[in-house]
DNA sequence: GATGAATGAGCGTTCATTCAT
DNA sequence: CATGAATGAACGCTCATTCAT
C-alpha cells in the first residue's frame, strides 16, 4: 500500500497494517490498541514504543500519507495532464478518470478512515484542507481556465464546473467501485463516455 | 427538529435530542451514555429504562426518522413535483434544489449520524437501502422518463443522468451549507441557475 | 403451599409465592426485585409498600414459616407419635419417614431457599436453631429413651443415635426425591424396609 | 491450602484464594470483583487479565481442585484402603472417618462454595457428576462388595448400605466440625467407636 | 393502596497506557 | 528495543429503592 517506503522497521510497518485495516473496517474508536496489537504480531507495549498514544498512531496512518504521499500523488497528476497539453479536455478527464480509479480502489482504506475521522479530528480537517484542499482546488482552476481559453469549455466562473465535474467523476467512481459493486454495469469505457457525454453537452436538449 | 410530535415524554425527548446531538458531534462510538445522560439532564439509568442498549438508542434516534419522516417527506416533494407537472424540467430541478436545501440543513445532524455509522451497523444499512434507496430511486427514474418523453431531457440510461444530477446537486449544498459556509458565495438564485445551465448545456462549448 | 392462611391480601400472597419459587430457583441475590414484581404481577413499587426492603422480603419468605408452620408441623408429628406411643420403634421410624417425605417434598422450595441462605444470613441461623434445632432435638432425645426404656433401642447416648438414623432418613429422602429422581428406584416400602433393617441391625455379620 | 503448587504468579495466588474465601464467606452472587480485587491487592482490571470473567473465576476455583485433587484425593484414599486389605472393614470404616475429617476441615471453604452454587451452575454440576459421583461411587461399591465377600458385612444390595455409612459418617464430621464445632463432644476416639458400634450392630436390641 | 418512571450507586468488564523485566 | 503483566479510569448496564401521581 502507502507504507511500504520509508525506513521503518518491519515492526512499524506491521502496526502501521494493521491499524489502517482496523481502523478502516471498524472505525477508529472501535478498534482497540490491543486488536491491532494482535493483528500486528507485536505485544501492546511495543505500539506505545513508537506512538505515544493511539490518536497520535491515527495521526501517523493518516498524515503522512497525506502529505507525502497523496499531496504528490495528486499534484504529479495534473502536472503530467498539464505537461501532456491534452488537445482536448476530454480526454484530460478521460484520464482524470482513469487515474481516479486507480488512486480511489488504491488507497480506499485509507479513504475511509479519512472519511469517517474527519469530523472529529480538527487536526486532521487542518492538515486535509492544507495540504490537499486549498493546493488542488487552486491546480484545478488553472486546467479549467487553460481549456476555457482553448475556446473548448464554456467560460464562466470555474468552481462551479470543477464542483459538477468532480462531484460527476466523484459519484461514479464510488458507486461502481466502492457502495454497488455487485451491480450490473456497463463497460468501462461506455460508462466513461456516457458521463463524458453528460458533462459536455448537458442532460437538455439541443434545440432548447 | 425531528422529535417534536409523538407521544414522548419531555425526558424521553431529551434523551433523543441529547443522543443526536453527540453522535453527530462525537461519533457514536465516542460517545458515552453517561454523556447523554448528563445533557439530557436525566440520570444514567433513566436512559436504560426506555432504550435497552446504547445500540438501541442510536437505532431510534436514527430509524423513526428514515421511516416516518424521510422517507415520506421525499415521497411527498415527488408526488408534489409529479402532480405539479412542472412546465419544464429546470423548473422541476430548481424546486428539487430548494427543497433538499432545506432537507439537508434541516437534518444535518441526523444525516452526519447516518454517513459516520452506516459502515458500522449492518442494521443500520438495511433500513436504509429499503427505506430510501429501493423506493426513491425507482421514482427518479419515473420522473426523469417523464420528461424524457416532453422530449426536454435527452435519452438515454436514467441511472447515468439521476447520478450526474444528484451529485451536482449534493456538492453544491455540501460545499455551500456545511464544508465551506464561510466561504464567499454568490446569491443563492445565480448560484442554483450556474448549476441548472450546466446541467443543461454541459460545459462544452456549443459547436463541439 | 403455606401462604394460604393468614390475613394478607391476594397481591401480597402472589408477591410471597413468587418470591418463594424465585429465590429457590436462581438464588437469593440473583433474583431481582423487578422479576419478582412481574411473576407476581405487580408493579415494583408495590413490594417496597409491603416489604421495606428485599431481605426483609426474603425474611418473610423464610421466617413465618420457620416459626408458624414449621415449629408446630414437627412439634405436631412428634406429640402425635408419643401420643400414639406406637408398640415398635419400628413404627415410629416409619411413620417417620412417611412424614418426612410428605414434609420434604411439600416444602422443597422453602428447604432449598433455607439452606442456600442460611450460610449467609445470620437472622436466619438464629431463627433455624432458635425454633427449630433445640426444641426438636430435645423432644428426639425423649422418644430415643422412651423406647431405650421399652428395651426396644440400645442403651448409650441418645445424640449419636439421633444423628445415625436422622441422617439416614434424611440422606434417603434427598437422593430419592431431589437429588437423583429420575433413577431407578425400587418400591418406596421396600426401601424403607431395607433402611429400618439396616439402622436395627446393623451392617456386621450376626457372628461377629 | 490448595492453590500452592501449580505454576502461578503471586498475583494469580492472591486472586483464586480471595475469591475462594469471599465465595465461601458471601456466596458468589454476593461477592463482588471489586472486593476480591481489593483482598487481593490488586487492580481489578488484574482479575480479568486472567479469568475471562467473574463465572470464569468461579469454575477455576472450583475446577480444577475437583479435577487434580480432590479426585486423585478421594481415589488415592480408597486404593490404599483396598492396598490394605484391612482385616477386618471397621478398620476400613476407621480409616475413612479419619480421612474424610482431615479432607473436610481442609478443604472446608472450597466445599462450601461448590454445595452452594451447585445448584444454579450447571457446568458445576456436570463437573461434580463427572469427575467424582459416578467414579466414587463405583469404587464405594467395590469395597462394600469386598468386605461382604469375606463375610463380614451382611449382603444386599450395596447402594442402601454406602448412603447409610456415607450418611452416618458425614452427618457426624458436619456436626462436630463444621455446624457445632463449640459443643460439648467427647473423644474423638470414643465417638467415632460409637458410630462404628452403632453400623455394625444398628439401634434395635440383639433379641429383636 | 398501587403504580411505574426515575434515580444513582455499584456492578462486571474493557482498554489505553505504564513500566519492570 | 520488545515484552506483557499490571493498572485504574471509564464504560455500558442493572438494580433496589423512592416518590409524585
Amino acid at each position: 500500500m502507502f507504507n511500504d517506503a520509508d525506513n521503518l522497521t518491519e515492526k512499524q510497518k506491521g502496526i502501521l497494517t494493521a491499524a489502517t485495516e482496523l481502523f478502516a473496517e471498524k472505525g477508529y474508536a472501535a478498534t482497540s490498541t490491543s486488536e491491532i496489537a494482535k493483528k500486528a504480531g507485536v505485544a501492546e507495549g511495543t505500539i506505545f514504543r513508537h506512538y505515544k498514544s493511539k490518536k497520535d498512531l491515527l495521526l501517523t496512518v493518516v498524515s503522512p500519507v497525506m502529505i507525502k504521499i497523496i499531496g504528490p500523488y495528486i499534484k504529479k497528476d495534473l502536472y503530467n495532464v498539464l505537461d501532456a497539453e491534452f488537445d482536448h479536455y476530454e480526454d484530460f478527464l478521460r484520464a482524470m478518470i482513469a487515474n481516479r480509479i486507480n488512486f480511489i480502489t488504491d488507497n480506499i482504506l485509507f479513504l475511509r478512515i479519512v472519511v469517517q475521522e474527519l469530523p472529529f479530528h480538527e487536526e486532521l480537517k487542518n492538515q486535509a484542507v492544507e495540504h490537499i484542499g486549498k493546493d488542488i482546488f487552486e491546480k484545478l482552476r488553472g486546467v479549467i481556465r487553460y481549456y476555457q481559453e482553448k475556446g473548448q469549455i464554456i467560460p464562466g466562473h470555474p468552481d462551479a464546473i470543477i464542483r459538477m465535474v468532480g462531484s460527476s467523476i466523484f459519484s461514479y467512481i464510488l458507486s461502481r467501485y466502492v457502495l454497488f459493486p455487485e451491480s450490473a454495469w456497463e463497460d468501462e469505457e461506455i460508462e466513461v463516455d456516457r458521463i463524458i457525454q453528460l458533462l459536455s453537452n448537458g442532460i437538455g436538449m439541443i434545440d432548447e
